[in-house]
DNA sequence: CATGATTCTGTATATTTATGCAAGACAAAA
DNA sequence: TTTTGTCTTGCATAAATATACAGAATCATG
């Protein structure tokens, strides 16, 4: 029951439903065999960054989504919050100020389906050699990226 | 005194600097003629969705990015020079050194037809989802830059 | 093993935020 | 004017969250 097993729990959790109150998740958690205070949420809550809302009465924890995907990898990745695709481009979304990082570390791979990236501060566009390509450089780009940081 | 001016000072106040307690917050509305209680604060709070989050130890408070960008509107308008396009591509082309700020504008509205944007210092790059969005795309963008939209 | 440094956690409590209730302000209808 | 309803606010307090402190647990080193 290592504090990182509990707050990617956390994370889980929180993006799937509604919680409101720590007290809420604390139970939540309790189910999951996770037994532990309020006072170790708080904390957690502190290092997952997570931000909370009154709707309409209503209480709700949320996790920034960079936050997230940074608390995910700590390594090379850490940078990256999402890659996406339409049929003849595909978009990095980083950190801000990080594009140009991360396309350097793909251009040194010097992957044959890239023709190359252009880099703003944090979105990062790579331009596959052929459409038909795209789907291939994608699956490289997720693992590169996101698989090889952990 | 209207709640209405109140909140929007909230806004203003919130967005321009680190407010960590309605506490806090409560005194700067103070020095600008605003004065009410903890509680009133807390309904402003739900009624404009305002976040707070801990980092580091400091908590802060956050306006959900839209509410924030629409004050933006007619500034940004007046920043854009065209919007082109291909297939596959939107080219919006701004004013010198402006391209940047019109990018965040757009991000922040996450039209789900945008994968992202890249920008340059006088040309922005919008990557639609598909090729068959592009005209769609166009559209809003013309709605949402041009005319100033809501 | 012992020592010291570091990290993590619970307890108790301080701090902060949310809300039930009643009072005041205002508008529309009687 | 009086009545009725809606809206807004403050007061007091409930509810929720953050934190100082001390006790374990972990780990690297001598």
């Amino acid at each position: 029951m290592t504090k990182q097993a509990r707050q990617f729990a956390i994370k889980e959790l929180i993006a799937a439903r509604p919680i409101g109150s720590q007290e809420t998740l604390r139970r939540e958690l309790g189910k999951r065999g996770f037994r532990v205070t309020q006072a170790t949420l708080s904390r957690d809550m502190n290092d997952l960054g997570v931000s909370r809302t009154m709707q309409g009465g209503m209480p709700r924890y949320a996790i920034p989504s960079a936050a997230g995907m940074t608390a995910l990898s700590p390594l090379v990745g850490a940078e990256v919050v999402s890659i996406d695709a339409n049929e003849s481009l595909i978009v990095v979304h980083t950190l801000p100020g990080c594009a140009n990082t991360v396309g350097e570390f793909i251009d040194v791979r010097r992957h044959p389906d890239i023709i190359g990236t252009v880099a703003g501060d944090n979105t990062l566009l790579v331009v596959p050699i052929s459409t038909k390509k795209t789907s291939h450089v994608m699956q490289f780009l997720k693992h590169t990226l996101i698989e090889g940081a952990a």
